[in-house]
DNA sequence: GGACAATACGGGATACCATGGGATTTTGTG
DNA sequence: CACAAAATCCCATGGTATCCCGTATTGTCC
């Protein structure tokens, strides 16, 4: 399995990585279990942006978006923050509904970004996902490891049982 | 995709950037996604103003302008808040109808304020859109981009065990 | 181990959307 | 009141996303 719907927090989990095609009209299937994490949102899809930092797609359902933007709108719409977040984050995001059988297309900004041809990965972050080129993710996933294997004994100190994300 | 609306919030959620064309008539298409967020407002249309201090129009649905006056209104109508609403947003409004086919007809006061002649990017920026000369927005959102990417370190410190957007 | 269900994937047909052009109505101006 | 300019309506078109089908592969349950 790979992500659940914490019914009574209303949030949604995604675990485990996926890797799956991307067929010549552009288009990949979800996996089915982070489909069945967003079942009950407002929007039958995901919303997905770029990554500032890395050659990845940001993506989650669009509950997260919702709260991020409503929480923002309390402040100052015409604050800088506000500004910066909506111009690197709301512009950028793509809303990506599910076809009939579980299906979306990938916008070609989010492709090109991130390098993705004829092959997805899905990689599920807890409450959001991302989706890489698969030779791209191995080598950021084999340095992540080489790193968290260097901090091993202060990471025990600490946090005994987590695995440190990048 | 690009926008929805959260029905029992009633609060539409415009995300993406669409560059749609400004015909020789000056009719340009309001991207499907932002017109069907717009449904079912008491105006079949939206409400557009210059932006204070960018070279950009500002828009949303008539209902966001309402409860924004409806908020105020609550308060003294001669009061400065009100006043300088009135001033600085409805003074300056325009209400834009649709025609049948989803487009409208930019005032050249707005066209000239954000230096719009063939095209037009609409950048959905959650409750609100703006709408841009493409060659000047893509500048200025470069520099969103670079803001969100150095701010990204000071948001990990703040929140350690919130995972900040990448 | 075998049958069934669920999932991923391919392809053809259809519906929708952005855009253009012409025709008709409205506006404003003399 | 008539005329020109502008806005609106109405269609037609090309491209793309969506729907809907069938098929293969995987996992599950008895």
């Amino acid at each position: 399995m790979g992500a659940t719907t914490l019914w009574g927090l209303g949030v949604a989990l995604f675990l485990s990585t996926f890797v799956n095609k991307v067929d010549r009209k552009g288009r990949v299937s979800v996996p089915a279990s982070f489909r069945s994490a967003l079942t009950g949102q407002s929007f039958d899809g995901i919303v997905a942006f770029p990554s500032f930092v890395q050659s990845a797609i940001e993506a989650s359902g669009i509950d997260r978006i919702e709260s991020i933007s409503a929480g923002i709108d309390e402040f100052d719409p015409f604050s800088d923050e506000y500004d910066a977040f909506a111009n690197a984050i709301l512009a950028d995001s793509h809303q990506l509904a599910f076809g009939d059988d579980g299906r979306l297309i990938l916008p070609e900004v989010l492709r090109d970004h991130a390098s993705i041809t004829d092959q997805a990965a899905f990689v599920g972050r807890g409450p959001t996902f991302q989706i890489w080129e698969p030779g791209a993710f191995r080598i950021v996933q084999e340095e992540a490891r080489d790193k968290a294997r260097q901090q091993r004994t202060s990471l025990r100190l600490k946090k005994p049982d987590t695995e440190g994300p990048q």
